[in-house]
DNA sequence: GTTAGCACTCGTGCTTGTTGAGTGCTAACA
DNA sequence: TGTTAGCACTCAACAAGCACGAGTGCTAAC
């Protein structure tokens, strides 16, 4: 048995329904929407053709039908008409995010507030991977008794801060001109790069390996670890609890869980290919608390090597109409307020 | 009607137990117990008086009785003995903590983590107050044309960073220079008293009076602002929702809506008077939705003239014993490991 | 191919009855 | 005079029974 014409349009029709009610979509509701000339009867028929292909669920026997998984995967890949934003809705997240564009560390918070609070739904940003990040400079600055911090600068100005142990006697002044000289010898090379140029100062090493040798650890410690917690942004948490999936506190509780574990979010928010947008329906993405969740991610780009993510994990019902168009915009936003640090 | 020894007894035996089960007690649960060698029926008596004198309260007639704000104050005032943590309890959580003090940025986080682990409520940390530390250095790293991030390192190592315009054609060189220039001008100041030492630099100007005039108001903005979003750091959010109180869907929200908002917690944790340990139970913090929370807070110094606040928000039933007991502890541990670095 | 009609299913919400934990009061006891 | 046993009373929680109605599947007529 093949989808027509009309099955698409039936099966379009319940899973709007659907996507705004969360109730089980009843024959009748949808004989009475416009753009569906036929009568109840009929899209019984239908809906029954549709159950028996796998498009539909029925919770029990007098209710109505509820989209599957399958049939979400359907309507993302064909059956979904794009919605633009308003210029309005657009002005005023663009105005949100420039807003907080002077204080570097916040873009990125503020971003996920504005994706949560412009859909509803609970967003997540990752920041781009340290490896690819280009330093603009380093610096250590002396904070005890043989302890230095060392604060590195890269591109989007993103920070970097690492206490390192120098040795015995060496003081502020020393400490200037190694940062000029790491400055100098590492400027826009990429974090993952560092290993090579430190081989290079330790072979000819007029300054002192031991110093230089922890500096690369700490470096190469924080590559390793891919990232830490303050590297996952979660948006509207508690958003999620809106929805009747997640009335019941057990599944809310174990939803919160997994949004406090970075690593976690990190994970699922790889990107599999290149595409600009990337949806995972229910199962699809791994984690059984998660299982009536979509997520559905885009990416950012700070400068020319690094990109990140960004999210909004809803129930699968969500609406990703919007969603998508969302991401889609604030995808660029952020690309161009994070790269204009060049 | 004064309160005698037996009712003190027995309405401790009351909010023990009400702690430990969240379910209304009666008389012959109380009659049972080791120590208190009535019958119910007396019991009753008393706890009728109780009743009366406003320190229990009855959900209805032929529930048992259920502790009022009234008898938690009293219980926190008087009445609990003092627990002591196991020396192994005490040290797993100084190891966690110290694990992460070669990242300063996430001591804070992961002793909030600590914090919600140890006592299975929800943890609070607030920052110490910007203006009260003292820089160590200030850099202006370029980033852009006619832009530069300004990075100021503090004592406790936070670091704070903003993005300033700067004169075209300055380069980084002669950021450079200002830069050390500034270290030099402001070490050891607290960032409070940075308007001052401006004030006198840009009365003998030799650098750059525009430059200097944005680099302060950077700095004072940042001061009005009282702190961004991540100097308040939550940990275990849903924590609460493992208690019986928190069971309700709407109020889970409302209460995870609280702990979204970082300037309304800032507000919350905020402390009264110098003592060690402050306790605010139900309604005494204001807001409706934390109105079946307590907080407990003390608070842990950052080298010698700041201090930040630590807390748990658990339900008004909660084991003040154990928190407090922790907060005390962690409150030393932390303030031990921030304060380091001088 | 479409639809009206109808018997059937089954979750939801309401009522009613039962149970049991817990109370307050009274009277007897030490 | 303080304590306790006894007993009638209250009331939430739970279960059973019932009516309702939304929705289905099937059949037969158009």
């Amino acid at each position: 048995m093949q989808l027509d014409e009309r099955k698409y349009l039936i099966l379009q029709a319940i899973i709007d329904d659907y996507i705004m009610t969360a109730m089980p979509v009843g024959s009748r509701t949808i004989s009475r929407k416009s753009g569906v000339g036929y009568s109840p009867a009929t899209i019984r028929n239908e809906m029954s053709d549709l159950e028996e292909l796998g498009y539909l669920d029925q919770p029990h026997t007098s209710a109505g039908r509820v989209p599957s998984n399958k049939a979400y995967r359907l309507y993302v890949d064909h059956l979904m008409k794009t919605v633009k934003l308003t210029n309005d809705e657009r002005e005023r997240m663009h105005d949100h995010l420039v807003a907080k564009s002077k204080q570097v560390e916040g873009v990125i918070r503020s971003a996920a507030g504005v994706l949560s609070d412009a859909t509803k739904y609970t967003s997540v940003i990752v920041a781009p991977k340290l490896g690819t990040l280009r330093i603009k400079h380093v610096q250590l600055v002396p904070v005890a008794e043989r302890m230095a911090l060392m604060v590195i600068v890269t591109n989007a100005g993103i920070v970097k801060d690492a206490v390192i142990s120098i040795p015995e006697g060496m003081d502020a002044d020393e400490l200037y001109s190694i940062s000029r000289m790491l400055t100098e010898k590492l400027a826009d090379k990429p974090l993952e790069a560092v290993r090579q140029a430190f081989a290079e100062l330790l072979r000819n090493a007029e300054y002192n390996r031991r110093l230089l040798g922890d500096t690369l650890q700490v470096i190469e410690k924080r590559l390793e670890a891919g990232g830490d917690a303050s590297d996952v942004i979660v948006g509207g948490p508690a958003n999620m609890l809106e929805y009747p999936e997640y009335s019941d506190v057990n599944k809310a509780r174990n939803f919160l869980a997994v949004l406090e574990s970075k690593d976690t979010l990190r994970q699922l928010l790889s990107r599999d290919g290149g595409m600009e947008i990337s949806i995972r329906i229910g199962p699809e993405n791994q984690l059984p608390a998660l299982n009536d969740c979509s997520i559905v991610t885009a990416s950012y780009r700070v400068g020319d090597h690094s990109t990140g993510t960004l999210g909004i994990i809803g129930p699968t019902r969500m609406n990703y109409n919007r969603v998508i168009s969302v991401l889609e915009f604030m995808g660029r936003a952020l690309s161009d307020v994070l790269s204009q640090y060049k």
